[in-house]
DNA sequence: TGTTATTGTCTCAATTTGAGACAATAATAC
DNA sequence: GTATTATTGTCTCAAATTGAGACAATAACA
């Protein structure tokens, strides 16, 4: 109750001060909810994804932020991922809630806010518990302009199968937004958003097998991708090798639901 | 701010007079956060859903509640479907997560209040805005002890294709379910949940059909469901009727994640 | 003993997938 | 020019899976 108390003095007095939806005092946010977000890149063969290193303290996290009070849910993700990536229309597909008590860790978080300088009283705001809607976002790498946030040094693309230890259950969080894009591999039209908007077959391939962890058969996998009738061919790529060119493709467009 | 002045002065007020997780004021529980339940039953061939019918006012929603502050989330939905349904160990999958601003609808919970001859002023906490996290949950109909909680005349199964008209954005949740549970049918093994521990192989079939929406050819059925070495084989059920008495089936148990 | 409705399994065709063969390039070496 | 090299697009054939039906094996009853 204590803690509360304070949190509505802050929150009073924030008001008075004019400032609205600050991350300063978590005035303007709906309590107690968070998201986190994996978003992955394709890039020199690999399936990266972005962190967030905080300053100070070599504690990697995934971007993620608050919803404000005003706010859709699905919404607030966007803000905060075009604030990360610069990137306006982004592909985002929810994931999971983690909601259990155990990732409720004061600790961690008063590490970062002391890192930065910043009072960690045990009322403040980021010490309660959250419970964090997962969501996963696919990017075109090379649209992407990174962006840390006012904790972090630096908010960079790691390839996923080499990362850091992460903060609280980001790590799980990696994992259960991996196991649901391959889970959603052939349902949604999940490779045309990991490339730009035209791109050989092979860059397509590579694309599913660096997201399955396989190989797979070039031949079935042409076939498979042209038979979908899905695929609009495009002039060939001429790339100055010795060998046959490639066609180009984009995906048709369809309406997003 | 006068809403959450007067929402904390209410906490206050109920922490002094020793009460805990009280749904009379919301002291207890995490903020903004909901959970809706699509709980799904099979009876005489058909899906079935749970619905509650609240006092005097003919609105009808999905079984639903909050988390504790010191709960896990899945936990707390676990713990609203027991009282709700008697079940202990309930089949749960997450679903999806309703964020939208456009569903916060505070006229209807005031009309639910009023109805129930509660005060409903404007700061009362169930007229704050909610996520709302929702989850399908498969029951063995013949298990099931219905309980209405305190607002409701009812708690009763509806066929999933007659449902009256639901509160709020209900429906939508329902079809999300109903759409997870039909992409989940094959990964995970859901008919089995929805039917005593033994069954026949009409049975299960007739679980798959109604999921589905569609009718599914017997043989090939027998073939694929057999084939996946899932199902264990019991003796012979006699039904008294003048054909050959179909054999008897279960699922070999696998470790839950 | 025959009849009826239903079940378990088998068969054969149709379709999809796996795996490789092969001709068609685009640049380079000669 | 002509041969060489690496890669691509398509085709073919076998293997595996699925669709659709045939059929014998029941339980109960007339």
């Amino acid at each position: 109750m204590k803690i509360e108390l304070l949190l509505l003095k802050n929150r009073l007095m924030a008001k008075k001060a004019g400032q609205d939806a600050s991350i300063a005092d978590g005035e303007g946010y709906l309590t107690n909810i968070a998201y986190d977000s994996v978003v992955f890149g394709f890039w020199g063969g690999q399936l990266k994804i972005l962190l967030m290193e905080y300053h100070n303290t070599g504690l990697f996290a995934l971007p993620g932020g608050f919803v404000k009070r005003d706010e859709d849910l699905n919404a607030a993700v966007k803000r905060g991922l075009k604030e990360r990536t610069g990137i306006d229309t982004i592909y985002l597909e929810q994931c999971y809630v983690f909601g259990d008590v155990a990732r409720h860790q004061p600790e961690v978080l008063r590490t970062i806010l002391k890192a930065n300088g910043m009072p960690a009283p045990n009322e403040h705001w980021l010490l309660d518990r959250f419970i964090s809607i997962a969501y996963y976002a696919l990017v075109n790498y090379n649209e992407v302009v990174l962006v840390p946030d006012a904790l972090s040094d630096s908010c960079t693309w790691y390839d996923v199968n080499k990362l850091p230890s992460l903060i609280l259950d980001h790590s799980t969080i990696v994992a259960k937004a991996l196991q649901t894009l391959r889970a959603n591999l052939d349902s949604k039209i999940v490779g045309g958003n990991l490339l730009p908007k035209q791109f050989t077959m092979k860059e397509l391939q590579q694309v599913y097998e660096a997201i399955l962890g396989t190989n797979i058969r070039r031949t079935t996998f042409q076939r498979k991708m042209l038979g979908l009738g899905i695929l609009k061919r495009h002039q060939k790529k001429y790339s100055g090798k010795a060998h046959k060119a490639p066609y180009m493709y984009s995906f048709k467009k369809t309406k997003q639901p």
